[in-house]
DNA sequence: GATCCAGTCTGGATCGATCCAGAGATTAGT
DNA sequence: ACTAATCTCTGGATCGATCCAGACTGGATC
């Protein structure tokens, strides 16, 4: 059994609380007699006060949470996601926080516990999916957490961009350029729907948050140039992966007439798509292809697409968890997003 | 103030280890009293029982840190750690374990401390560098720990490739080639060496152990072909970063005669190797030049390299940390290596 | 009808620390 | 020399749960 700080008091001859102030606070000792206690506290093989016991008593742990609204081995394979994860680590570097990413299991009532058992200070959400479940937990914990959901409730803390407005600026992009006939690719699009080719009634039917608010706003883009929502053809991947995305693209109806662009929301299922679009044995008549987020691999590939920033996003929430400005108003961050062109896009090729 | 326990307790009327038990141990209490609990608890806002007090009396904690002998955020740019990451969690999610990720900084009393308050059941540690200090701290503490380190001590938890043969193959299968003048590309070879080339009058000396243990693989293959260790030229890279990588190259002296081949100790390094090397205004003699780990970029870009699992590296970590096997002996798991060739290594041109 | 047993529920002890009001001893101030 | 201030150190209360030995019921067993 590991020696506790009370066997060393003990052995020490002096009080808990000296012991306990040895480590935590020196200037409420001599420095001899602090020597002293580390020295045979060493020397007993007393690793320091109990994480745990300290936690309990201070009320406060030193970590903080992270959460993917998707699954956690699933969340490394997006590069976006690592990059998010990267600012957040910097800010808890920074703060010597630790970071407690926590496995969500699918069914709610799993998530429910898991959200309810993580020993944290708060919670990062970085929101892929449904999440209203989740905070609603977090809420009921009483613990702070920022969301980078696409739609962020009065007074909670928020980082993320304009989903919309960005989404639409690179489907201006290809209207400019004439494209007219085009096909937009999403994941999660309508629940359970095979991968391939849909129609979606109405984008507000998209489950997907994320999903929804940028097909929304290549919508936009469209509805301006005269061509309504329910002729885009909508296609669907089951998961945000270059395979995926590659696989929906393949689906498209062969023969009838292809579209001159599609547009992806987001660079891993534009990957795929031009992978496919690109590859060996094509129409030699190029589709454009755009993503979004320009993650490091959109640039070798020449990938038109809409930057953010991941890292800024992680830095800022985790900033906005652990250093939260006073004033409420400035608890939203709103990060900007540049249109990025590159020659994946191009002008319709005439026929 | 949330509600505790006892609140409950109170509020319905029953003792604390009943609401406890309705919570942890549902057969310890008849159905209608537990439903009575539940419904007064959630009517009250009780969050359910406290993971920090929970911990603390039940001594577990239900989450393994993950440290990495590097900066936490750098962690994540090193695709290699992030695949390893990856297979942790996946073991991780399996046991309804949550993740540590603890940042280190750099001065070893801040590491101690940091490794000290972590409160885990115990450690996967993936070395990039020296942790002797880490483990050390770690064994103080009594918990259990997996590492990958170089040269594991005899009984404790590992899982690894041997690094020396893995090296020594993609070397040979340049000495084959009739490769005799090459340059080798690792990061922190020697302490505070500025990025270029170095002499290296031993490989031991090199701190950094799996640098040293790849660098003696390269070495053993080169002796073989009847190249003694100094006549070798080593590279440096102040970090395992593709930029670092680059830079190391593009300060090979110029004018005198170049290595016909570059072997780096990590993909990373090659590819931005390969950058320069095959970059526009280049001697159009190609020099080849092979990788370590074949992470995901490295087969688009065509590089030789050596492939290793890095899923299965954090899997195997994983579970030899969460449910080990009885028996001491299979704690050590060596996993395969393969040599990939592709089109980045080639004969030597003729001059 | 005494015994045994399974099913429920209780309450004091405990996990390992930190907090805080205050006791004693020293030093400083006037 | 006497009060005040400062420095050290103490010990009981507390953080919020779980453990465990045992009490109490009501029914089955012989």
């Amino acid at each position: 059994m590991k020696p506790t700080l009370r066997a060393v008091a003990e052995a020490v001859g002096v009080s808990r609380s000296t012991v306990s102030n040895a480590y935590g606070r020196p200037d409420q000792l001599s420095p001899q007699l602090r020597q002293r206690i580390l020295d045979t506290a060493r020397q007993m093989g007393y690793p320091g006060p109990d994480p745990t016991a300290r936690s309990l008593r201070r009320g406060f742990v030193g970590a903080i949470g992270v959460l993917f609204t998707s699954r956690l081995s699933y969340a490394f394979t997006d590069p976006f996601a690592v990059r998010f994860l990267t600012g957040v680590a910097e800010a808890a570097e920074r703060h010597e926080s630790s970071l407690l990413l926590v496995p969500l299991p699918g069914e709610p009532a799993g998530a429910r516990k898991a959200v309810e058992n993580a020993a944290v200070d708060g919670f990062c959400v970085y929101c892929a999916g449904d999440e209203e479940g989740i905070l609603d937990t977090i809420r009921g914990r009483g613990l702070p957490f920022v969301t980078t959901s696409a739609r962020p409730r009065e007074g909670d803390r928020w980082v993320g961009i304009d989903e919309r407005a960005a989404a639409r600026s690179v489907a201006e992009h290809l209207t400019g350029l004439g494209h007219r006939r085009v096909a937009l690719l999403g994941h999660d699009v309508l629940p359970d729907a095979p991968t391939g080719p849909l129609r979606v009634t109405d984008v507000a039917d998209v489950p997907h948050p994320t999903t929804r608010d940028r097909l929304a706003g290549f919508a936009d883009a469209f509805a301006a140039a005269g061509i309504r929502w329910p002729e885009l053809t909508v296609l669907t991947a089951p998961d945000n992966t270059r395979v995926a995305g590659a696989a929906a693209v393949r689906k498209l109806p062969a023969g009838v007439e292809p579209p001159t662009a599609v547009l992806a929301c987001s660079d891993v299922l534009a990957l795929g798509a031009l992978e496919v679009l690109r590859g060996a044995g094509q129409d030699p008549r190029p589709v454009s292809v755009t993503g979004f987020d320009d993650i490091a691999e959109a640039a070798p590939a020449g990938l038109t697409t809409v930057r953010q920033s991941g890292e800024d996003k992680g830095r800022s929430a985790a900033a906005l968890l652990l250093d939260p400005p006073p004033d409420a108003t400035t608890r939203q961050i709103l990060l900007p997003t540049t249109l990025v062109v590159r020659t994946s896009s191009g002008p319709v090729p005439r026929s």
